[in-house]
DNA sequence: TTAATTCGCAGTAATTTACTAGGAATACCT
DNA sequence: AGGTATTCCTAGTAAATTACTGCGAATTAA
């Protein structure tokens, strides 16, 4: 039970952004360098948090990015799950208990949805807000 | 965030142990069947759980596997970071923050260390016994 | 002695992660 | 109009991890 570091880099990333919200876009290149990572793929992360709607882009000069909302509003939930993809830990956990070898026996499933909850619960009520320093 | 294959068979493992918690051992063969497991891979399974202390073995004929306490002894905590490795987020996450590239500014390690907290809180109040069915 | 079992180690294919690289499109500024 | 700074898009790749397979030795109950 890791994180990538698509996740790490781009929780930074937003909180960074979210430090700065309401002013002037704030380009890749800077939060990378901030963050001593290659600017290719700081800007996928970007693509990915764009692509999910937490972010949006002004293109060319002077251009970068700048949340969508305010960071009151933004969830950690909705950054993890965007770039660590769904959480999700067993096929049954999620409902889907067609591939579950042990169907009868299984009590085990239960477990990994109540972990499930847990989390998601956690991650929806923790705002973006409450990780800004300053 | 993913659980691997090994803390799925391992858990269903350790719940179908405690099913038969008191009696005679169970062999690695009798649940890598139940479970469409090859026999190697669950031995590999059983031999981190034992390294660990939470089962012990019988070798030889009619030999096999029991727990080395009561299930509701056993915390789903310590099977977990047996088969998953410990749960850690970020190298800050775990109090060491000199490899943190962006340590004045960066929020976000208090983030990681709370939901840290909370899965590892979560998992060491769950015990094994609420998961045995029948 | 035989059969059933744990134990230990080696190897390997598939998947995922963590990037690098290059160029096209766009927009601001002079 | 031209130069520069930026996003956007796609492809490729090395390293690490996962998810196994396989073999053979040691052990023990019947």
């Amino acid at each position: 039970m890791k994180i990538t570091t698509k996740s790490h880099y781009g929780l930074m990333a937003m909180c960074e952004l979210a430090r700065r919200y309401g002013q002037k876009p704030v380009s890749v290149r800077q939060i990378a360098e901030l963050q001593n990572c290659s600017n290719s793929y700081m800007e996928q992360i970007f693509a990915l948090l764009k692509k999910a709607g937490l972010i949006q882009s002004n293109r060319g000069a002077y251009g970068g990015y700048t949340l969508t909302k305010p960071p009151e509003e933004i969830s950690m939930g909705e950054i993890i799950t965007t770039l660590e993809g769904p959480i999700g830990f067993t096929d049954c956990s999620s409902g889907d208990e067609s591939n579950c070898s042990n169907q009868h026996n299984c009590s085990s499933q239960a477990f990994w949805q109540e972990l499930h909850e847990n989390i998601n619960n956690f991650l929806e009520e923790k705002k973006l807000s409450e990780f800004i320093k300053d």
